[in-house]
DNA sequence: ATAATACTAGACTGTCTAGTGTGGTAAATT
DNA sequence: AATTTACCACACTAGACAGTCTAGTATTAT
């Protein structure tokens, strides 16, 4: 069940390709107009989910409907589309994450910026919105929930995961399950407040008290695994 | 609050108390059929969201469509009918969570029991449906979201909370925030699994592992605030 | 210029669905 | 028995929406 078909994801895109392919004849499609629908479309689908009609998207991004299905094969290629593009946007998971965190940097310090990332990511009110589409949708399109999480969250985690044992290798951490306790700080770290905004019964977390809890969050991660 | 009264949210059912009101003349309304149509539209609602149709409802059900609209004014009206009985049937964020377990009990494995009790509630599939479900519809559907959050995780957050109170009395674990450190327990104990399950990503978490993770949480909570 | 392709506006098809209307039957109250 | 209401089957309205088609215009390469 989990694919038949080897160019299911990344590109189906038959024309899209704008850099390398052979330039075929008459007027190329605009690299404009796919942006402009990609972005309207992911409005649309992150406020009201697939609920959005096509026509909606066409309006929204000022042109044809035609335009549409000509960049996009149809309705799920282009949600497909738009979340990927979002992924990418966010770059989160990325590595990049803990990039310039100086290995000197006491430990509580780089956990604390680390956290403090990962929180900015997934509480901003896009990233919500997609978690939710994707959630409702997941059945219909599990192997886009895949890739959100495993470059979201599971990215972020092996980042973390990453961060400990440089750490425990210098000494400043107990020896840990690396993979368990990378967890155990995100899971402390997001829990209830992201469920929360996920209902829609907070819209954002105040900066103050996202500050003062991760705070709380790296003490008590500390009190299990400082050395 | 948590007696069969299906007036509850705010009513609107204009025939549908059974017992107290004063019997109209005529066949009365058939509380099977209710059922029926309840149970029906709470699986599909489950599986497909709020794209079931009435029609399909009414056929699960094995009732007129006629039938279903005379028992619920309509579709979101049923629709949060549904969440109501499912939420009430779960019985979950009762007190009751921490009702048989006695003060005698060791800290450790009054923990142990309290969160596997939670777990095995939000990480049943029909709960785990919900909360996609709903987290969907949030945003037409406030007050539905907030009531699931308050009665489910909010209430066994509470539960939580007093336990831990007791223990603080009873010298066995330091003092601490009891709002926090309920939170920070729960959190601890879902976090990842729950995500991986709302994305689909997994089906159930196995006995054992779910076993070991919750002591593993257990271990670590005392680490951090036994005296 | 010519051919090829992108794009537009809007009509159109087929399908699906919430909700209503109709006319008749079944079960309760009085 | 008379009445009242629940229920059924089914047709129907009205609207939405994915996706296609048409016919004309714009933009590019050759």
């Amino acid at each position: 069940m989990s694919d038949q078909n080897p160019k299911d994801l990344s590109e189906s895109q038959p024309a899209a390709a704008p850099g390398a392919g052979r330039r075929s004849a008459g007027r190329p499609k605009s690299e404009e107009k796919r942006a402009a629908i990609l972005h309207a479309a992911s409005e649309l689908f992150l406020k009201r989910g697939l609920g959005a009609s096509m026509d909606a998207v066409a309006q929204a991004a000022d042109v044809s409907k035609q335009t549409v299905y000509s960049h996009f094969a149809g309705k799920d290629e282009l949600f497909r589309a738009c979340i990927q593009s979002k992924i990418a946007d966010y770059g989160f998971g990325d590595a990049g994450i803990l990039a310039d965190i100086d290995p000197a940097t006491p430990v509580g310090d780089a956990l604390f910026a680390v956290t403090q990332r990962f929180m900015a990511l997934i509480f901003d009110p896009h990233v919500v919105a997609m978690h939710r589409v994707i959630s409702s949708e997941a059945s219909a399109h599990p192997r886009i929930a895949a890739l959100f999480f495993e470059t979201g969250p599971g990215g972020t985690k092996a980042a973390v995961g990453a961060l400990l044992e440089q750490r425990v290798a210098a000494g400043e951490l107990r020896p840990l399950d690396v993979n368990y306790a990378a967890w155990q700080l995100l899971n402390m770290a997001f829990g209830r407040y992201h469920m929360q905004l996920q209902f829609g019964l907070i819209k954002s977390v105040p900066k103050a008290d996202l500050h003062a809890h991760l705070r709380h969050v790296v003490q008590d991660f500390l009190a299990i695994y400082k050395v």
